[in-house]
RNA sequence: CGGGGCGUAGCGCAGCCCGGUUAGCGCACCUGGUUUGGGACCAGGGGGUCGCAGGUUCGAAUCCUGCCGCCCCGACCA
């Protein structure tokens, strides 16, 4: 057989790339920098955006929409916030394109200059709290849990396929809250909604922390996260809560009339995720063979191909199927039935291979004297013969199975690719060596962050929240470590 | 912005060093037929400003000059 693509032991990059675009995910668009997500790959994020949405509503959050632009003074209010963003913000200062004088093109028109230069957001916290300012005025308006899907832009020098692209689709939660506890609970609770949705629906073990000082979000206080190992032993950021403290607060003007009538400033916290869950989801399961997609996110959960060669073959196939499908629709699993005559059966095993679809069902005249159909796991490659009569019942239990094995499967390469390490000479060797998510003692200094980021190219991903803390001695300076943290290369 | 590489059919490439038939190959596409249980085969066919502009030459995809665009590596990063 062709293979379609790569290997992702030789070239991880490439195999990825080519993955993208031949399970019909997305491509380069001719924008610098931009993606287009084809209807395959945003049906994808469409299934997330449904159950993250969800778990946003049925924890007191409601959505709202916040304009594209900002203007460029509310940048920098927040000090921090500026610092973080300037360097990669997108800006429009004009309002109107005229003919250039050679007549071959078109210009901005110089006599329709902005006044004040507006930023495409990078993210939401400037417009949303210069609004909050107008909406809040006592503590009878808080908590305010509000949450956007929306795109922004941040002009990233370098871009890959869902991982970082100039223009990116995401949801950002912004709320505000009478005290720096209930802010900070929410900052936990967000990160607990992704960390179900990750490990739950996506199928992708995560491991929660807080950043360091120097990898925190521009403008909060603590900065949660949840991280990811990808199957080349690289970590990727899944999901980011903050707690903003009354940063936003100060800088906007936000203020509320307690219970006692005075005022006190407003606390924050946002948290977001973004179109680069899909690239999580495909690094961490896929293979050589294509996409392996959790059931729970594939579009299509079960594909029947029918193999005949008479049109009376395709007649009596087509009745089973049509009983098989009502079957199907009742249980909620999402099925199609391909019985285009363009292609032949081998070229679509391999197209759904490549697709990810969980469970593939071949249903030709050999199976139908038999009452059977043969099945096919994308996860391990198996095949079986099931009865047609308790097809459907066992298709529920294989994609529940599937949904459980490609999690266990994740899981266990991660701790198969996790290294505790005591010295500085074991941590540079196994991230040299071996890759993965390394676990060691750090003196909490930016120095010693900075200088193991040099010598490895490593950075630190997170202080993770489940510690076990045992005390130690940092592996650069020896100074005293409360507990261990991750290292790794990161995308 | 620094260091490399590339631009030839929708996609992937060969040809260029050493100028000379009608610019070629694979995939894809179209037509007809045979096929269909793991990416079918045969026959025929369509499709090109050789990135752009200038120069050298009897003659340029090929040599020279300038420009444009893209990709990879680094700085940036969800």
């Amino acid at each position: 057989m062709a293979k379609a693509l790569p290997s992702r032991k030789e070239n991880y990059s490439l195999w990825y790339n080519e993955l993208v675009k031949k399970a019909d995910l997305a491509e380069n668009s001719d924008v610098r920098g931009c993606m287009v997500i084809k209807p395959y790959g945003y049906s994808i994020w469409e299934k997330m955006q449904r159950g993250l949405d969800d778990m946003f509503k049925a924890t007191g959050h409601v959505n709202a929409y916040f304009p594209l632009f900002i203007p460029k003074s509310y940048m920098s209010r927040e000090a921090d916030h500026v610092e973080g963003f300037a360097k990669e913000c997108a800006i429009v200062t004009h309002y109107r394109l005229k003919t250039s004088e050679d007549g071959k093109g078109v210009i901005p028109d110089p006599e329709a200059k902005l006044e004040e230069e507006l930023i495409v957001r990078p993210t939401s916290e400037t417009v949303i709290w210069s609004t909050y300012r107008k909406w809040i005025q006592s503590y009878r308006d808080l908590p305010l849990l509000i949450n956007q899907w929306a795109n922004v832009v941040r002009w990233e020098m370098r871009t890959r396929l869902f991982l970082r692209t100039t223009e990116f689709l995401w949801q950002e939660g912004h709320t505000a809250h009478a005290t720096s506890k209930e802010a900070v609970e929410e900052a936990e609770r967000m990160l607990n909604v992704y960390t179900q949705f990750a490990e739950q629906t996506m199928a992708l073990p995560v491991i929660q922390g807080i950043k360091s000082e120097s990898e925190k979000f521009a403008g909060a206080i603590d900065t949660y996260c949840i991280e990811a190992l990808m199957q080349d032993g690289k970590a990727l950021q899944a999901g980011t809560s903050h707690y903003l403290g009354q940063n936003f607060a100060k800088a906007f003007d936000v203020k509320f009339a307690n219970k006692e009538g005075k005022e006190e400033l407003v606390w924050g916290t946002s948290w977001g995720v973004t179109t680069r869950l899909i690239g999580a989801l495909i690094m961490a399961h896929s293979d050589d063979d294509g996409l392996v997609l959790p059931p729970k996110l594939a579009p299509i959960q079960v594909v029947c191909v029918p193999i005949y060669r008479s049109e009376e073959d395709l007649a009596k196939i087509k009745e089973v199927v049509s009983k098989l499908e009502k079957e199907f629709l009742t249980k909620g699993i999402s099925f199609k039935f391909d019985d285009r005559d363009t292609e032949r059966p081998g070229w679509k095993f391999a197209e759904y291979e490549l697709k990810g679809v969980p469970l593939r069902i071949a249903l030709g005249p050999r199976d139908l004297e038999k009452n059977q159909a043969e099945v096919a796991r994308r996860d391990t490659k198996e095949k079986m013969f099931i009865s047609l009569d308790r097809l459907s019942d066992d298709v529920v239990k294989l994609l529940e199975e599937i949904q459980n094995n490609i999690y266990n499967r994740a899981l266990d390469f991660r701790k198969q690719n996790t290294h505790d390490v005591e010295t500085y000479d074991e941590l540079k060797e196994v991230l040299n060596t071996k890759g993965g998510f390394v676990l060691a003692h750090w003196d909490g200094t930016a120095e010693t962050e900075d200088k193991i980021k040099n010598d490895t190219k490593a950075s630190l991903r997170c202080i993770p929240l489940d510690s076990n803390g045992k005390e130690g001695k940092c592996v650069v300076t020896g100074k005293t470590s409360k507990q261990k943290v991750i290292f790794a290369k990161a995308y």
